[in-house]
DNA sequence: ACGGCTTTGTGAACGTGTGCACGAGTGCCT
DNA sequence: AGGCACTCGTGCACACGTTCACAAAGCCGT
């Protein structure tokens, strides 16, 4: 489930302040979703808490992190040293959780040499031999939209399975390859969106002369 | 719906390669989706499609521009220049697809003054000023897990209405205020799970001496 | 003008995910 | 030891989104 990171990142949180047992609604009321929502998605992966008191936090830490692949770390290379690139690199949070940057590639010649967030960036042509040789298994597409889809067929060349794609294409890939797509155009269109439904039902409101708006909290993730 | 802003951009591509008609079957394949869900999108906006031809590019991507209230700029001020505020700033896609953005503020004195993307950052106590002098309605928050709470409610109190958040953590708000989350780090572990998954599924297929995967491809809203 | 081909729009079946409600198990207090 | 308060685990009903399948509708060639 796209949930559990969401719980991980609480109950980390949690323990860091001491916390040791967290019930279920503690849980949800803290990860915005439902208490019942919580208790299905612990006990998919096998779960152990105890009734009456509730759900150990260590324990259940260990046990996330163990069925989200969390045991150990996942070496990422990035495709591209443009601006995003740039920034993802440089985003220290990367190598914190889990998934040390080991690689930046790029086409152009010029940006090759340069250092970003302690990893030289070098040509996408040494890509397979970077891949290879540090056993990576995913790769981040951070160029523009007309270069993503041979970013990625590359990256599939090169062995790798699993894939975050930052632009704003669909990629074309085996089906055994792991596309996951984050889209910031979409997300401001959206928003774009609410705010034009506000605008409309705030000047149908408006010749009633009632007033009151009511949403809730989306992730992206779609 | 979320599918909207997709369409609109392969409609977009369509255009610019002098396609003036098509079907839901094309655009649902370059979409990547169901072509009766495509169908099903437009007509959901009261749309106008020609029966046994297909519908006209240019008018389908001014419905959907109506509708997503992209007809003019949304302007946008994002909270936080460090790295990612950074990336942000420099970014040309935000104003190019109608998302100007007009300021950046953050708490650290010695970042005010220092230009990102044409753009002076200025003082959070400034925030509500720009937000009322520039008419914003739309607030980036690209600060730390630890400052994001008090980043939203600065924008709230300042007047905006819709966020995009990219810190790690649930934003408390009003249930007026239309929030959407964007966590780098829940993407990379749910890419995480699948390569745990994978790896799981090999070594207890290599045990019967079989082979092969399948999976499709996801998007992050979620 | 008519019939065949194409494609939309949509009713209906299906599947998935959500939330409620309650039984079952656990700890604590008397 | 027994009762009580609490919380997990889960069966069930429901709502939503997806997909199929087909009738209605438009174009085109004859």
């Amino acid at each position: 489930m796209a949930r559990l990171p969401v719980y991980l990142r609480i109950l980390g949180e949690q323990a860091d302040e001491g916390v040791d047992s967290i019930s279920s609604d503690r849980l949800a009321e803290l990860g915005g979703v439902n208490a019942a929502k919580v208790r299905k998605d612990l006990s998919y992966l096998g779960s152990y808490g105890t009734r009456g008191v509730g759900y150990e936090v260590a324990f259940l830490v260990y046990q996330i992190r163990r069925d989200l692949g969390l045991t150990h770390d996942w070496p990422v290379v990035i495709v591209g040293a443009g601006n995003l690139g740039h920034a993802l690199a440089g985003y220290g949070g990367f190598g914190q959780r889990g998934f040390p940057v080991v690689g930046i590639v790029d086409v152009d010649a010029t940006k090759v040499g340069t250092v970003l967030g302690g990893v030289r960036v070098r040509h996408i042509d040494e890509l397979s031999q970077i891949v290879q040789s540090k056993r990576v298994n995913i790769g981040v597409v951070a160029v523009p939209g007309q270069a993503a889809q041979d970013a990625a067929e590359r990256l599939v060349r090169a062995g790798i399975t699993s894939i975050l794609n930052f632009a704003p294409i669909v990629l074309t890939v085996p089906r055994s390859i792991e596309v996951r797509k984050v889209d910031l155009a979409v997300e401001l269109q959206i928003l774009s969106y609410h705010e034009q439904r506000r605008a409309t039902a705030a000047s149908a409101l408006r010749s009633v002369g009632s007033l009151g708006t009511a949403a809730s909290q989306h992730n992206a993730s779609a």
